[in-house]
DNA sequence: AAAATATGTCAATATGGCTGACTTAAAAAT
DNA sequence: ATTTTTAAGTCAGCCATATTGACATATTTT
């Protein structure tokens, strides 16, 4: 009990510095998803609603398996939520050529609008924290960032081309939820 | 519809950038919260707990009014994770010598151990992260991220001195849930 | 004495996770 | 050709955490 102030675990940061970080994403998090949560409520929809429609927008044509494992839930959390956005024609389905198992996912117009509507103001938040801020900070920004996410994770940043393993059932791993 | 794409919020930043910023955020933040959030199920507690816990320990007698502040919650949704913190005694309760009706907050020694085992976690994650950048790349981190909090919070980092705001009604907004 | 403040509580509601169990269809493996 | 695996979907229930509105109590301020 007396010595906990002490574990001191990576001795090149001190406990000080290390929990501003900690608060730091605390507080940026929580700033960040609150005006998309407040437009999302006004339509009656959520921040799960949010993450969906971003995913499949960042890669249209998505599986349902590659969503679930950027997004870390089980199907029956998506499904509601995907449900929705279906049959409020945010999103559609399309049967995969190559493998009538699969279905890939899409945007709608409808679907468009509002991940734009949503997006732009994640990215004018961004953009806002970036600016005046030179190449250095911006890098160091983006690389200790990536290096907080889980290693499992981490290729999606590092090669800009790999960027197609989403429907790639051999490059995921079947420990969700396991871990 | 045709010119969604060419919104382009702020001049100076990528959309792809921006993009992948945003997907960092929402990877790291997730990963950064999975740890703890399993070291709390195995005791019943959640993630709300540990934010509780980790504020009253950053703050020793804080206010149930400087809490509610900073984590920007209802008294009504504190008050029940509050009550279970105090009821298996992680936290207990002073009245203020200046104001009765201030009911100044602490950790017990179990709170301290419980606060310490998660924030030590984290606190590692960040370390790790942190390993082999330089000071630019580690300030140019901490820059932007503050940078990404609403001004009305960016005081908690901008100045290290000034850190006793919290229990000071004159420097609170009274419009949360409101904006 | 009245108003504002700090805290607490009851009740109802919404969201977004979870588990377990089970189904259907299609593809892959034996 | 049969079996197994994969992809997707569904039903039902549970839990944690947030919300709103309406009050209640004690204390301090005006």
């Amino acid at each position: 009990m007396a010595d906990l102030k002490m574990q001191s675990v990576s001795e090149d940061f001190k406990e000080e510095e290390l929990r501003q970080i900690i608060e730091m994403l605390f507080f940026a998090y929580r700033d960040f998803t609150k005006e998309p949560d407040k437009m999302l409520e006004e339509i009656g929809l959520g921040r799960a609603h949010h993450r969906t429609v971003y995913f499949i927008g960042r890669n249209p044509g998505i599986t349902v398996t590659g969503l679930l494992d950027i997004l870390k839930i089980r199907k029956q959390s998506l499904s509601r939520v995907l449900n929705q956005l279906i049959s409020e024609a945010y999103v559609f389905q399309k049967i995969a050529a190559d493998d009538r198992r699969k279905k890939l996912l899409f945007l709608t117009d409808k679907g468009l609008v509002l991940e734009q509507r949503l997006t732009a103001n994640q990215r004018k938040r961004i953009a806002n924290a970036c600016l005046g801020k030179n190449e250095h900070a911006i890098n160091g920004f983006k690389d200790i960032l990536t290096a907080i996410i889980n290693d499992i994770d981490q290729w999606r940043f590092s090669s800009p081309s790999t960027n197609s393993h989403f429907n790639d059932r051999t490059s995921t791993h079947e420990n969700r939820g396991v871990e």
